[in-house]
DNA sequence: GTAGGGTTAG
């Protein structure tokens, strides 16, 4: 079971796990953290559940992480309150990692304050801690209160790692905050941290929507590893710069470097493509998604194109597109027609 | 166990 679980076969490992003659913890937590671990966290919450009715077994440390994990990224709150009332009454013991993975489980759920209690009352606060903490507030624009909290772990003697800078510069981007993004990134300079590619993408995003297209360009060609992310931050940071032009070049380079790209990609460039009005390449850009990168467009990219579309004055077109998606539920439709609406609305008061 | 990229209208 183990192996196919590491191999990410689920449904063979869930087979094995329910031809089982008996379980015990262990096999329980094998699945609960295998199907967490691959992203199925839906899958791990169910299993956990049915191994709190059908077994007197009590979860040990690592099944109560992984699920608590699950629930960070479900924002289930039910099930992860339901978790910490457990390790309460059962006076279970309130390890390092039980206790970092509730604070994450209440800010993720925006329940921050109640985070913060346990943060305050945890006796042991390690840089994963106070990362949870700071994620928490920058999330929820509390971004004066993750600066407050990056003081006192300094001061506290811990060191900031990758991590930590990136949760930081993350709020910076979110508020524009470029003195203190400049700050963080001669830190990081000056402390030789390696910029590896999610600190350079943090960096690029943060320069870019701090209006600094220039240094947001230089830290990207610095950086040695990019991915799809860093790409994609580029392109939107140029588009929102006004360098839409030099956007869909980078998309073009994208492509002929063999980087994926992804579905966020694509709105990004069709924003780009908006923004210069090329309609002739938004249409193209999106009709590539699905023949030569198998992407599926979801209802925000087909809000792209009707956008562009309409903007143009190719209102029958936009709602030919429309027309399309018909399989789609009403309530997705409603910002697509809103788009069609105000383009023409538009034309009306122009007298077109 | 903790980090990065997301359109549009009003």
């Amino acid at each position: 079971m183990g192996m196919y679980a590491a191999l990410g076969k689920m449904e063979i490992t869930h087979k094995l796990f329910d031809e089982m003659p008996e379980r015990d913890v262990v096999s329980w937590n094998g699945l609960i953290s295998s199907y967490a671990g691959h992203g199925s966290f839906d899958d791990a919450i169910t299993v956990f559940k049915r191994m709190s009715k059908e077994s007197n077994l009590k979860p040990d440390e690592s099944t109560i992480v992984s699920t608590l994990s699950a629930c960070s990224a479900l924002k289930n709150l039910e099930v992860g309150e339901g978790i910490h009332r457990y390790v309460v009454v059962t006076e279970f013991e309130m390890s390092v990692k039980i206790g970092n993975a509730l604070v994450d489980m209440f800010c993720k759920c925006g329940r921050i304050d109640e985070g913060r209690e346990l943060f305050e009352r945890s006796p042991v606060k390690d840089v994963v801690l106070w990362t949870a903490m700071m994620n928490g507030y920058v999330q929820f624009n509390r971004f004066d209160e993750a600066l407050e909290l990056f003081r006192c772990m300094q001061t506290d003697g811990i060191r900031p790692d990758n991590f930590v800078l990136v949760s930081l510069l993350k709020g910076c981007a979110q508020t524009g905050a470029l003195e203190q993004g400049k700050w963080i990134h001669g830190y990081i300079d000056e402390n030789r941290v390696t910029v590896d590619r999610v600190v350079g993408t943090a960096l690029v995003d943060m320069y870019a929507k701090c209006g600094c297209i220039e240094s947001a360009l230089e830290v990207f060609y610095e950086t040695k590893e990019r991915d799809t992310a860093s790409w994609t931050s580029l392109i939107y940071g140029l588009t929102m710069n006004g360098m839409s032009g030099r956007a869909m070049d980078l998309y073009y380079e994208m492509e002929s470097v063999g980087v994926r790209l992804d579905d966020i990609t694509f709105v990004a460039v069709l924003t780009a493509c908006n923004h210069c009005g090329f309609v002739e390449e938004g249409r193209r850009v999106f009709y590539s998604m699905t023949k030569v990168h198998k992407i599926q467009p979801k209802a925000e990219h087909y809000s792209c194109l009707i956008d562009l579309l309409s903007r143009a004055g190719l209102l029958e077109e936009a709602e030919e597109v429309i027309d399309e998606m018909r399989n789609e539920s009403d309530e997705s439709l409603v910002p697509l027609y809103c788009s069609l609406l105000s383009a023409a609305h538009t034309f009306v008061r122009m007298g077109i």
